[in-house]
RNA sequence: GGUGGAGUGGCCGAGAGGCGAGGCACAGGACUGCAAAUCCUGCUACACGGGUUCAAAUCCCGUCUCCACCUCCA
């Protein structure tokens, strides 16, 4: 079996992966910064962290993964002003609205969810280390920053040099030594939040919070950081030097998903509503949406377009299509097992076109049993799906994705159909197919769709979604 | 200006020196009273121009186009 391999962005390779800790993966991503509703490039990080997340967990390691949220920054106070209410309200509004988008496309909570708010005192702390150390300084008027210049690694994840880099704009930069040195803390301003520090008032800059929470819940040393391909810099970087100047080891590896794009552009906030994670779930399923967002690899752009969304739901419902009839025929659910070259894709830097790929195969395989009648061939086909579909977290099964149907309701609603289906039966035995294409039509008309198998007739609900 | 990414068949989307990824769509066939579902067959592509090689989508040189980051960003 080959050993799971990962690319890491520092070193631009990839390269088995090697824990810290032999049985223990510990990753840390960044998450949202609450100023805005989840779109689909958004959640697209979510997702594919969560398939790296059950991929560890399926191979044996214990993960601990921490997603941390950014309740305060810039763009908070300038939405809240806009938005008319307290700063904490409207960063409470957004989180939720994330962890509602999260919870619809089956991204598994994380081990922890910290907030920036809740973490001043660990930046006090690391402030205070860096100034000790040297690395920071306090000008006096309550900021506090760090001085790049005195880091021999700075840049080395984004491989530039400090003095290509285009010089800020920034208006505050009197208080900086070195125009390129950024803010840890920024003093407070009249009607912004602040907090007591020993150089002053104020809140936190915006990198600070990553290198803070990282450390008080992965130590000085982790295996993974992730984030979208727009964190490696400044964000990721000036954490490095954060917690590099610290003293600490930091992320051993760095991974990076790339964006949904439209029209080959990076989606960004002002393309308005139409892909907001809510917006697609009135039209797609939570299931759907995660298996489209699932369905490129991690770090190639995946250009968005209704057609291929409405393409792949179609592709999917397909497979879930062929595990019900497999649950039928076997008279139980498929149980989850995994192929070799299921395995293996998933073990080349989580290579899902290939591993979807190998459902594809598995699926032919399957429906041809079916029709053959192997029972234990359908059954390996069956089982590897579910085992593969587990892993992306796209199982029909999984309780997440099961709706409150009302069991009543169900076995009405079956009973009424049997009773459609048994009248239909009749005008077919006497060859009045009139009658019979009449009850399957008016059928269709009220959305079942109805399959003539071997084994009898099938109704299911289709699922052509309203414009 | 600096750094990085991309261009693959009607569409989506992998691969990264040699054995036609896969899916969707389309066409033909099987099955069916007709459908639906399913299966089988067909569709041999890698921006452009050179070069290296027995062999290039893949490596090298050049060109074009697009995108991203450069202290707001998934």
């Amino acid at each position: 079996m080959s050993p799971l391999a990962l690319y890491d962005t520092l070193t631009r390779t990839t390269q088995p992966f090697t824990p810290l800790k032999p049985g223990e993966v510990s990753i840390y991503l960044c998450g949202a910064t609450v100023q805005g509703s989840p779109h689909i490039g958004h959640i697209r990080s979510g997702v594919n962290f969560d398939i790296l997340s059950r991929w560890l967990t399926k191979s044996g390691y214990a993960v601990t993964f921490i997603r941390n949220v950014t309740d305060i920054d810039d763009k908070i106070l300038q939405k809240a002003v806009l938005e008319q209410m307290p700063w904490w309200a409207l960063a409470m509004k957004y989180e939720r609205e994330f962890t509602n988008a999260y919870a619809a496309l089956n991204v598994l909570p994380p081990t922890y969810e910290p907030r920036a708010t809740g973490h001043i005192t660990q930046m006090i702390e690391l402030m205070k280390t860096l100034i000790e150390r040297g690395a920071a300084y306090a000008p006096g008027n309550g900021d506090v920053y760090l001085s790049v210049r005195t880091l021999d690694s700075y840049l080395t994840l984004s491989r530039q040099k400090l003095d290509d880099l285009l010089s800020s704009q920034d208006s505050e930069s009197s208080f900086k030594k070195d125009p390129r040195d950024f803010a840890l803390w920024k003093a407070a301003k009249a009607g912004e939040p602040s907090w007591p520090t020993p150089w002053g008032t104020g809140r936190p800059g915006w990198h600070l919070e990553c290198s803070a929470m990282a450390h008080a819940y992965l130590g000085e040393a982790f295996d993974i950081h992730g984030g979208g391909l727009d964190l490696i810099f400044p964000h990721h970087e000036n954490e490095i030097a954060q917690s590099q100047a610290a003293g600490y080891a930091f992320s051993n590896i760095w991974m990076h998903n790339a964006w949904v794009t439209t029209s080959g552009e990076k989606m960004s906030k002002s393309l308005g509503n139409s892909l907001r994670v809510s917006e697609l779930l009135k039209h797609f399923r939570g299931i759907e949406l995660r298996w489209y967002l699932g369905s490129a690899h991690y770090r190639s752009m995946l250009e968005y377009s209704r057609e291929a969304l409405e393409e792949s739901a179609t592709g999917f419902r397909r497979i879930e299509s062929f595990l019900y009839r497999a649950g039928e025929l076997l008279g139980a659910p498929a149980v989850a097992s995994l192929s070799q070259s299921f395995t293996d894709a998933m073990n080349d830097d989580l290579a899902v076109p290939a591993a979807l790929a190998t459902i594809s195969e598995s699926l032919r395989l399957g429906n041809s049993a079916i029709t053959s009648g192997d029972m234990a061939v359908l059954a390996k086909s069956a089982n590897e799906i579910r085992g593969a579909l587990e892993v992306l977290g796209c199982d029909p099964f999984d309780l997440s994705f099961v709706t409150g149907a009302n069991a009543d309701e169900t076995n009405a609603l079956d009973g009424v159909i049997q009773l459609a289906l048994a009248q239909r039966a009749a005008a077919r035995d006497r060859k009045d197919f009139a009658a019979s294409d009449a009850i399957r039509d008016g059928l269709i008309a009220l959305g079942i769709t109805i399959e003539d198998t071997p084994q009898g007739p099938r109704w299911s609900i289709s699922r052509t979604e309203e414009r």
